[in-house]
DNA sequence: AGCAGGTTTCAGCAGAAACTGAAAATAGAA
DNA sequence: TTCTATTTTCAGTTTCTGCTGAAACCTGCT
């Protein structure tokens, strides 16, 4: 029911205040996330805006809660639907387009692992093979040192090489068992038990 | 044996520049990284360089190499220090410093990882705690929205929460036994073959 | 102590990236 | 089809980030 958020039987103006407060919080943290993750912040904020309140928007509720202009709502909802987290929903008797995030984490999270290891480590890995291929020319004249310059390129090909193995078993198309691979592997015992030193807030909501 | 590179016995002028040039590229490829992580260039070239010639540099080879301003090169190694990835090295019988690059590609990488976690997951991890205390008072006037909030807080949190713990076992100062993990789980059967679409260049001359 | 060689800091500049606003394009209704 | 509500594009503007270069600051030799 995307109902334009008005007086609803549950919710008094306060606590109407409150939730938006704290949506708001989640938005800005998200959204600082986005920088350091070099994809803009707003693109990062409509996302999160989408996610945490979990009903489609127009466009002008998202420029309008988050105060951006209309372009900058339009570039960052396409690439959105670019990366697969977030999809247009079409309201009958409305010629508007409405956006909704996926709602599932680790769908969400695969995207986004997905988009980050096609921009940060493929290229690299490419950078990596083709520099490769100079090799053979130093090593005709200098062996000694085309052996290290090739050793030095190999150990960094093969660790990101692994790195990329593992992350596209998570990130592709079938990768959801990952999720359960990850479990797996949070509870062995690598070397010595790695409580991250944060303590969880006790009961609430189950998750999925 | 920092000799400055002048003529080895095994290396004609030619070979050097050959060289020279596949370095060149390793360097310009990880600074084009360094950008896309939210690190300045010049520092991740700076770190490209020392990994891959595996010589000592002092900061006027460094200058020369990159062609960077001296007050670059100093912030730069400067990061590099605190990322632990990039050593001070005294030379008997030169005032200058000296600065070497980890040589352990798996070093390398957990300190990548660590820096990386610390600056981008635990932020968000410590937002969202923050955050979900808000809900109570949420909770109290309208129980509903709040259940939904604290629901997807919680399902954000649990998600990064699991992927910090893994990370951690990685990137802790025991971590190395995830390098023997993520080769297990590289080759473990989850889901399906996922081969990264990507031959390894096999040995000479591949096709680019 | 004074001095020489080296490193760090930082104000100002330059280039890049993000954002706006309005014009152009598009898609649905009649 | 035309008319109109909505979305997309993009040139200009603003904001941000990284870099330089010179002055200030160390550090250890004499």
């Amino acid at each position: 029911m995307p109902k334009p958020s008005s007086t609803n039987p549950n919710s008094s103006a306060e606590a109407q205040a409150q939730l938006h407060e704290a949506q708001d919080r989640f938005i800005a943290s998200w959204g600082r996330m986005g920088s350091v993750w070099g994809i803009s912040r707003t693109m990062a904020e409509v996302h999160a805006l989408l996610y945490i309140t979990g009903r489609p928007m127009c466009t002008d509720d998202i420029m309008a809660r988050l105060g951006v202009s209309r372009g900058n709502v339009s570039m960052s909802v396409r690439s959105l639907l670019e990366w697969g987290v977030v999809e247009k929903v079409r309201l009958p008797g409305d010629r508007k387009e409405y956006y909704s995030a996926e709602q599932d984490v680790w769908s969400m999270m695969r995207a986004i692992a997905r988009e980050r290891i096609k921009r940060e480590v493929d290229p690299l890995l490419d950078a990596l093979d083709e520099i490769a291929e100079l090799g053979p020319q130093v090593g005709a004249r200098s062996p000694e040192e085309a052996r290290e310059l090739q050793k030095r390129l190999d150990d960094v090909r093969d660790g990101f090489g692994l790195i990329t193995t593992l992350a596209h078993k998570f990130a592709g198309p079938r990768g959801a068992g990952l999720q359960t691979a990850a479990k797996l592997l949070a509870k062995a015992p690598v070397g010595r038990k790695a409580t991250h030193g944060r303590s969880r807030n006790p009961a609430k909501g189950g998750s999925s």
